[in-house]
DNA sequence: CGGAGGCTTGACATATATCAACGGTAGTGG
DNA sequence: CCACTACCGTTGATATATGTCAAGCCTCCG
């Protein structure tokens, strides 16, 4: 593994201490660095793994963003979800013994892997890590309670406020802030990964725009109206509970241009 | 209360014996039994725990059947998932702190819960109970991960062959058997939870009836073409060693791989 | 026997996918 | 540095699937 060019590494894996400020001592660190095998930067469309692989390893975006994707029976992928600097990838195949989607860079992306079996050693001796992989676990399964939720019970539009609010929640600055953030992926994967075609992903950031929602040019969003966007999103029980925004719906929406765009329909019965 | 015919109970908690038949020792198993409670059995629409809740006990089904419900910011509920003899929920209130979803049972059924704090306790001192809670909510990871390519990716005769394979797979026998399946939810919940108005589900049962696949009356439904069924569904795409996985879409894959088997799942806690 | 809710079906509205074309942008190579 | 080429994003026209509204029947339960 050469080295290309490391951004700001205080700690081999940047994801641990993210993981970890001080709930884990300082000699639990030193074993986890031990077994954390930083990765080289790879560029854009790299496979990190592929679905179907003998598990060995959980994987970790140090910089730049990932993707996971499974075959569908056609031989398209569905994109299944976006991996962002300091979150975690790969945990599905602890099940399975061999990773079940496949992961690919979507930016000049470095990773970092840790080894399983090393890590369950390392594991059984300090109780904290035990405490911190299960509620690492725990996230990620609520993630995708979330995601189901949104999609599952919304039209269009509130996936895609859903998708954006996530990221930008997500996102590390300085990639995103209060106002801005930074996709790492094109229309189409964004698109896809909550259940929409290119175009009609294209077509409602149109909306959104229209509606001065936020202002996007190319992967460059800007959020103009934080308020009306998570009502849009509304349903969706963030994870993170600073986030929590009260439902306050000003979905007063000019209902005029066809355009529903507060409240979609919810699949309700 | 608990006129219920306990079916097999051998264990004070059915679900350990399944989670757990020989991987654990008998030591650790005297440990869980010690620290599960076996709650009464409770008639349908029983809410289990509520959104919002301090987390405090991880839950199993022993009997019945359990749904997971997100309260939509409108006050509708959205359903999430649904919980079968033998599986876990709750586990996401790990990482929160508190319930995210409401559990509300079904039909009929008993439930055990393991205390959080004190099931820790328990793992700390043993690594096989560790390993198997990191598998089971791996599984869940899975199983939400298969749901989210689902409807993400497919039109709604796949996406209720998904929901209605899945439940026969996880369904314990008698309840399920490989050409038969008793549902213990109502349309309505079913066509939700994969994002669907009772109106078009109920069309879509129709579908299957016209084109011979399902036989089905009331929540009583008989597999005529699981193959066909398969076929439809297909999007879980069963890890194959190389990535040229695309068979036929007639769902070949057949008994061995056709299907993860993930035993314990949880999506929604 | 009566009422309530669940299931089914129909007619209609509309959101979204599909097909198609075009312009912009960025990366590539001359 | 410029031109070229892909790809990405956008937009339009059209088809289709699914949600919505509405009504009726059946089943289960009281």
């Amino acid at each position: 593994m050469d080295n290309d060019n490391p951004p700001s590494e205080s700690s081999p894996c940047l994801v641990l201490d993210a993981v970890s400020p001080a709930v884990l001592g300082a000699s639990v660190m030193d074993r986890l660095r031990q077994l954390a095998t930083q990765h080289a930067s790879v560029p854009a469309g790299t496979t990190l793994y592929r679905q179907g692989e003998p598990f060995q390893a959980i994987y970790a975006v140090r910089v730049g963003a990932v993707k996971t994707v499974v075959n569908d029976a056609a031989g398209d992928g569905q994109v299944l979800s976006f991996r962002l600097p300091g979150e975690f990838f790969g945990l599905t195949a602890i099940h399975a013994g061999h990773y079940v989607n496949t992961a690919i860079a979507l930016e000049r992306t470095a990773v970092c892997s840790l080894s399983f079996p090393a890590l369950s050693r390392v594991a059984d001796e300090h109780p904290a890590l035990r405490r911190q992989l299960m509620r690492l676990m725990s996230g990620v399964i609520l993630n995708e309670q979330d995601a189901h939720a949104a999609l599952a019970g919304h039209a269009a539009p509130a996936r895609l406020a859903f998708i954006l609010l996530a990221l930008r929640r997500r996102m590390p600055e300085p990639e995103a802030s209060a106002e801005t953030l930074r996709l790492p992926m094109s229309r189409a994967d964004l698109g896809q990964s909550v259940g929409l075609t290119p175009e009609t992903t294209s077509r409602v950031f149109g909306q959104f725009r229209r509606h001065g929602l936020i202002h996007a040019s190319g992967r460059r969003v800007r959020f103009l109206d934080t308020v009306r966007l998570q009502a849009m999103a509304a349903s969706i029980s963030p994870a993170a509970p600073s986030r929590q925004v009260p439902q306050n719906v000003a979905g007063t929406t000019s209902a005029n241009d066809g355009g529903r765009c507060s409240q979609a329909a919810d699949g309700g019965g």
